[in-house]
DNA sequence: GTGGTCTAGACCACT
DNA sequence: GTGGTCTAGACCACT
């Protein structure tokens, strides 16, 4: 479920943090659900413990996850506020997103068709 | 022209890279124009040259600027090679924004309406 | 009676620590009276009872309250001792701000009136 | 100047925090100045430069320092704005230690008492 | 030289 | 068993 590339530029514990986001946005990371620990994603995956605890702690900062001493991490939750904070956000990068495009030249409807295909592959 | 809010969180390289991001993208820095030094820039805005170096290194490694050892950093002209790199960046972002609204609940709907307000906006 | 700020970047389960802080402080929670059920409050706040679980955890840690097997968890009393190791620690607390408060500059009246403040509006 | 107790149950990279903070405060180390490299301060203190590293890195998370890759770490200097922040932020601070001071009893004499002996130690 | 990332492995606190 | 901290030591990117 989670792939790694240990020859990409990108930092391993940055990987991992992408690959988990993925995992919960598409549902297969369900709230409260307690994620592997620590060493048993380490062992999984060949990759040092430290590493893992780099990329959990991160995703515990960002929010998306929280973590119980002596039980493991789990999905964080969603409720309407964490909805309406992140819509914020996305509009933020919605916002610099287009006016990059406008600037390199690319019409409204460029971007439109460009969602209408994303929105067609994640169905 | 540059607005910095040095109580945001947001750290001040970071509001910088977006400020000028943003006066390139609209037009106010045009392609080949001169940056402000280093040290005009910090000294107009009180803020550290070396926050200010930075910034400037970031942008060129982003590809927004080039420096030019003893005169200065420029804006970097766009052409079409840059037209598609960027225009693949910006679909894996719309990519990511996509997959997190809909984790939150928000409907195709949503994101073409924050779209559109975005883009009249910008007008 | 309690507010939680979903949208805030402080965690949660401090928001919660901090709320029911208040509560004992303004003596809307006596000593040795029962708190909501773990439970009860996440229902209450559609807040995963993990969260809460920490929340209480720590207040217990810090010795706010008292935890009872099977009973629940309630206000801790307070005591000649734990008035003079509060003291203490309240002391140290002080100490750190009027160290930070004197390298930006803020002058020892600053710091007075501002107490005045926070006393009158506590009144 | 700095000490570190290694058999205290607080981690080696808080009491650093501390340290570090302190000496920022006091104004041994002064705005834009060099902090000794992750490498030399591990030696120095003969404790691991990951937990130097780890140290710096939360330092640089909450404002005190800026880091420039292969030059090193330095202390970021105060502004007006910064100094706007960090008083609402001991504001809070303060409000949190009077509202805890008033429950345990403690008159607003015995807090003002503290702060002239505090005032006078740091001259 | 300097910060950033990573491995291998250990011990502690807490459940 | 699990997360958190720490040591010892290595390699890479950047100045």
């Amino acid at each position: 479920m989670i792939h790694i590339d240990l020859r990409s530029r990108e930092p391993i514990y940055e990987q991992l943090i992408q690959n988990i986001k993925k995992l919960i946005f598409s549902g297969v990371l369900k709230p409260d659900e307690k994620l592997p620990s620590v060493r048993e994603l380490a062992s999984q995956l060949t990759i040092n413990p430290n590493t893992i605890q780099k990329a959990y702690k991160e995703l515990e900062n960002q929010g998306y996850i929280y973590s119980a001493r002596g039980r493991g991490n789990f999905i964080m939750p969603i409720n309407e506020a964490s909805k309406l904070k992140t819509y914020d956000e996305l509009v933020d990068k919605l916002n610099e997103i287009i006016r990059e495009a406008n600037y390199m030249g690319m019409s409204k409807e460029t971007i439109f068709n460009a969602i209408n295909i994303i929105y067609e592959e994640n169905q």
